[in-house]
DNA sequence: CCTAGGATTAGCT
DNA sequence: GCTAATCCTAGGC
């Protein structure tokens, strides 16, 4: 067998989430981009936009769950309940948190699955007023620093369970560029809490909560 | 800075 | 009856 050399190293084949972030980098995401592994698809939609009925901003911060994970609502099998979760992909799973906050998900993978993205977070850029007024708040870090928030500063209701991401008045926009994301565990769960599933734009004053420090050597500027 | 407790309802043991 | 993918307020250090 006559020796040959390998061919020059070809570029490193990009992540996943990466191709995915490229291909359909700045458009609307369709009901297609969503079908994959929930905590690829909650690593790509940070940097992403979302508006409902023109309200909203850029995703700062998710959380992956899937029908293996004893946190996930979707652990015991389909309830009247998680229904949406075990629909299609790329439609809204809307719950109720703590029987007071309307919380938003993103459904992924293959109908029958059980899987989706707890959006937690997002960096208001869009409708700021509508928001102050729904919030009763004037600062910007405060309108939607988690899902609770969320979910009132975009007037998430149960009416918008299973309803497709792809219509109104949902618009959800890739990232335009990539982004750096960190990742930490996960908020407010009691199974499964070592798990790193919660992911959130580095460097972000909008998210719920602080992620563990990456590079202590490196002073963030306090501003 | 931090921790603790209450609000409020649906779903499941 | 108890728990929950939360948030807000009050009070202590």
């Amino acid at each position: 067998m006559p020796l040959k050399r390998k061919p020059p190293e070809p570029p490193e084949p990009p992540e996943p989430a990466q191709v995915q972030a490229q291909h359909i980098a700045g458009r609307p995401l369709k009901p297609g981009d969503f079908i994959g592994d929930s905590h690829e698809i909650a690593r790509m939609l940070i940097g992403a936009t979302l508006l409902v009925d023109g309200v909203g901003g850029i995703i700062v911060e998710t959380e992956a769950y899937d029908r293996d994970d004893p946190a996930s609502h979707t652990f015991g099998g389909l309830t009247p309940r998680n229904a949406a979760m075990f629909g299609p992909a790329g439609r809204a799973y809307v719950y109720r948190s703590y029987g007071i906050h309307w919380c938003l998900n993103f459904v992924c993978c293959e109908e029958g699955h059980g899987a989706g993205v707890l959006i937690r977070a997002i960096e208001p850029t869009k409708g700021l007023d509508v928001m102050r007024e729904r919030r009763g708040l004037q600062d910007p870090r405060l309108l939607c620093s988690g899902p609770g928030k969320l979910g009132q500063a975009l007037a998430i209701t149960h009416a918008m369970n299973g309803h497709r991401l792809d219509r109104a008045p949902f618009k959800v926009m890739a990232a335009p560029e990539p982004v750096e994301v960190v990742t930490g565990p996960r908020i407010g769960i009691s199974k499964a809490v070592d798990v790193a599933w919660r992911f959130g734009l580095a460097g972000s004053r909008f998210c719920s909560a602080r992620f563990a420090q990456a590079a202590p050597n490196k002073d963030l500027p306090h501003d």
